[in-house]
DNA sequence: CTGAAAGCGCTTACAG
DNA sequence: CTGAAAGCGCTTACAG
């Protein structure tokens, strides 16, 4: 270290520029301590990480995996999980993995050989097999996005958003509804098509099995969900996609039979992207609180970290409504 | 280490587990070599990249700073670097910096100060004046998706882009167009609003300075410079805006005034980004190679770590036409 | 109040 | 063909 050029021992040195000081201050003497702080950061000298985590033991940083990034929703995410990492003095590698279990298990493996204390995962499948195998690694970890079982996560109460729909759209009259449902792996997608559901079971209606179908997340899985939908018999008056891109998906389906959204087929999504307000017919959809899910995931994570004990979080969602949901017609 | 459990030395080992392997096998003797490759890869040995760090002085950890992940179209790029760099045994550490020089300033200290052998920029300022400052510090970098002065870089060929987008134009025989050109400080911008001039100007046609307006690079920054465009005098016959997302925005102000994109007015963008083609008037647009420019980004930076020349390169877009624009109105 | 030592897990010449 | 030593830059008890 550069540091001991004021003829000081390093230990020393590292006792003055390190976390003690905030303490009784009995790192060194004042003058000592002013003279190493003086140089310290004239010369910006900072620790070698490698050094510090060869010796703690501690890397601080954790590793992250996503479904991937160009979906907005994860994007976001991701940017409160880097905000508070930052908060807390932690670095991150983020990864997308598809939603691929080969993908998922080789950069876990990945990131674990470069010593991260802990990770956040994106892409939980809800049957948490291989999460399974990462706890008994002994590696803290949480859950964002997506839950798992009872492991420790940060969410969007989804079955709540899909609740609000659903009586969004009961109170419009809506009786014979469907639902794109997603990918049936995840926790988002199954919770908010269960909450839709039970919103139309309190009403006394049953939503037929047919009527809900999984997709994709992304345009063309929503578009294809709506065709399989519109495809026979009578077209529901209204359908709720389980994510916005599908959502889009699903109005593309609609333009394409000539049907307008709102109008003849109310159409309502999740996440309140950026684009559902700018959509030729803005998008009704239920506000998921996205970068607060990764602030608190990293939160969440530092607790664990810190040996405390950790509770899932469920964070409220917002019903918002727009042109693409409307009365049912009479009938 | 633990695969000295078999009684032999950690420099033996470590010769054989080490690259030196491909060589001559000069390592150890075979069956040592057979033995020390068995246990290793049944212990699910991984070296401590801080220790190796620390010997070796290099880290194989790469920083970029992109302006922000939830941009598609820097998430694909994120997507391609990623890929490229695993390719290469090397981790990377992503962060936004929401073009804000204050974040990308501490955000680059940040990644130093974790010791990266490299980093890769995707938020360069045109001027580029901080970049300088990063060049004496002596680091090894890349740009991508903007480029600055002769610093080596990973483009879209942006010039020849806007270009293409004018060329189209001229052929369905718009004369009086305007460009939403995007933020001052971006290459991209500034290179596809040039192209598209020059485009104009070969044909003899100077495009006034009140029909270029600078504008943000996402939906609402399109729709605040196309109200600036229609709010006097006659409308362009055709826009050109510089990114998709701004196109969007287009073509939310267009429809505010009972505009019709395409029939009414032309609209173009730029990224193809995965909406464009699922818009309720699809969108013509120039397809730019994220992904590819992520990769070759990588590429190009292990040439500069290797002490290699590097090249700056400009990859080809491709114009993709859709209904957004039509032949000009007769007149 | 400050110094000296040990050690984190590797790699790299250098011996033998 | 394999071992032994030195050292990368820190931190952490432990002396004095």
């Amino acid at each position: 270290m550069i540091a001991d050029q004021l003829e000081l021992h390093v230990s020393t040195v590292s006792r003055v520029l390190h976390g003690t000081s905030g303490e009784s201050g009995r790192a060194a003497g004042p003058a000592t301590v002013e003279r190493i702080r003086r140089l310290a950061d004239e010369l910006g000298y900072r620790p070698n990480p490698h050094a510090t985590g060869l010796r703690t033991r501690r890397s601080n940083l954790i590793g992250v995996l996503v479904p991937r990034l160009s979906d907005i929703v994860l994007a976001l995410i991701y940017e409160g999980i880097e905000e508070a990492a930052a908060g807390h003095g932690l670095s991150t590698f983020v990864t997308n993995t598809h939603d691929d279990p080969g993908i998922q298990r080789s950069r876990t493996e990945m990131v674990l050989a470069r010593r991260v204390d802990g990770m956040i995962f994106g892409d939980a499948y809800a049957d948490a097999r291989f999460l399974a195998e990462v706890t008994a690694r002994g590696v803290p970890f949480v859950l964002v996005s997506r839950r798992a079982g009872d492991l420790p996560s940060v969410t969007c109460d989804d079955h709540l958003g899909g609740r609000m729909v659903g009586e969004h759209l009961l109170a419009l009259g809506h009786r014979d509804v469907a639902v794109v449902a997603g990918e049936p792996y995840a926790s988002t997608g199954i919770d908010r098509t269960a909450g839709f559901v039970a919103a139309y079971a309190s009403a006394g209606i049953e939503i037929p099995a047919p009527r809900v179908v999984a997709s994709g997340f992304d345009a063309p899985g929503g578009r294809a969900a709506a065709e399989q939908l519109l495809a026979c018999g009578p077209p529901p008056s209204a359908i709720f996609a389980v994510n916005d891109f599908a959502a889009i998906g699903v109005l593309g389906a609609l333009r394409d039979r000539g049907l307008r959204a709102g109008t003849d087929i109310s159409v309502a999504g999740f996440n309140d992207t950026p684009l559902a307000a700018e959509l030729p017919v803005p998008l009704t959809t239920v506000r998921s609180p996205m970068r607060e899910v990764g602030r608190r995931g990293v939160d969440l994570l530092t607790r664990l970290l810190r040996g405390e004990q950790a509770e899932s979080e469920r964070l409220r969602p917002e019903l918002v409504v727009r042109a693409s949901t409307a009365p049912a017609p009479p009938g």
